[in-house]
DNA sequence: TTCAAAAATATTGTATGCAATATTGTATTA
DNA sequence: TAATACAATATTGCATACAATATTTTTGAA
């Protein structure tokens, strides 16, 4: 799991553990061991430990006492809780963007896009998932308010989350160039047209989901010995 | 500093130092040895280290490698961000509020503000301070969207740093009774009404503050050797 | 005396070791 | 054989020790 030969800071193992559930390559509710990290990491558990802290307060991770750290496993309700918040905040970025856009943040943006298009092309599925989430702190980043920047920062992978959850494997993942047509509407400076397109993006998220179906507790164990 | 006999766990030291920060008792800018906290909550420096990385992550300790942890001193513009912030989820929290409110829920904020008016009759500005950023906290709690309880258990500790930064020692500590007429308005289910006072509410915080003199910087040590 | 270098001290960063707890495996008994 | 108690293992929680870095004090020369 290391690849640097540099120390790694506990700010640098959260963000790979991040990386890696928004990827769904650590699924929720699976446990992380804590030496098993530590020897993967090549650093000790201390630090370790304190990443898992990190994370935890992120709500990427729940910790039990005594019994360990496990990805969180969100419920359909934190789940409609998190998409009213983020549809809250949002539209106040796009705002926020918009003021303050210069050439360069609208060029990082359409680099982002880039990104995403490729991930497409592949149809490497996990990078796609963690690209759209990062697409939404990117403009958080850009919108200038450092509050908000960290709110979507943990909104954000915790979507992917939810996403890995409730989603069908099967539905491509996410819909096609709306990120696209919000980049251009604030590249317009189209406020309305912007927090429009955001808005219809967010729910058409949700709605991909399956938030009403049983899917949310997980493994059925009462079914397994029929 | 301890005052219970059991261990205390990590979120309690965590809590306890932003009481004092909240309090005022660990003004901005002070820097907190890990070892003089171990000793006065009776722990170790280990446990104190993830105390404090949870604090970082708050926002309301910062983190200066190899330097130390320091109470978090904001500039006026984050502190302008916070209230921009506050002034868009707070109303989202009025209209939970009197979406789900109980007569339980209506009681606990009555028991609330019986605190403030006793502090505020024992002239505890300390206390006053610490108590009205509370009452925001326990509105939040009450909305019950766990991510914008958890934003505002951030930005309620801030904004009490930011107050104790930015406002006159003199200034009576915060308007009167507006969090009375905020709950008379919820209790009455006048959604307009409560969020009007919300915001009018938050604007005079902001407004009785000096964002815009020089006093963020600090002490102003060019000024000392003349 | 003043400045800079160096020693001494203080503090942080990290790993490791041990105790506490939980989990798994095994044996014993009804 | 099934259930339960007990032992073995695995894992977490915590304190401590040591290394790395920063800060302060002392020393010595200009």
């Amino acid at each position: 799991m290391d690849t640097s030969l540099a120390k790694l800071a506990i700010d640098e193992i959260a963000e790979r553990i991040t990386d890696a559930v928004m990827e769904h390559r650590l699924p929720p509710g699976i446990k992380l061991v804590e030496e098993k990290l530590a020897s993967a990491f090549g650093v000790s558990r201390t630090k370790i430990r304190q990443a898992l802290t990190l994370l935890a307060q992120d709500g990427l991770v729940t910790l039990h006492p005594n019994k360990g750290a496990y990805v969180t496993r969100p419920t359909a309700d934190e789940a409609r809780d998190l998409f009213v918040t983020r549809r809250l905040v949002e539209p106040e970025i796009v705002r926020n963007v918009i003021k303050r856009a210069c050439a360069d943040d609208l060029a990082q943006l359409r680099a982002h896009l880039e990104k995403e298009t490729e991930a497409r092309r592949l149809g490497d599925r996990r990078r796609i998932i963690r690209l759209s989430g990062q697409f939404h702190m990117l403009m958080a980043r850009l919108s200038g308010n450092s509050f908000i920047e960290k709110l979507m920062a943990e909104l954000c992978p915790l979507t992917c989350l939810i996403i890995a959850l409730f989603d069908e494997p099967q539905t491509p993942a996410c819909p096609e160039d709306e990120h696209a047509m919000i980049v251009d509407a604030i590249a317009e400076r189209d406020e309305e047209r912007a927090i429009d397109l955001m808005l219809h993006h967010l729910h058409h998220i949700e709605q991909a989901l399956h938030l009403d179906q049983q899917v949310e507790s997980g493994i059925h164990w009462e079914a397994l010995y029929g």
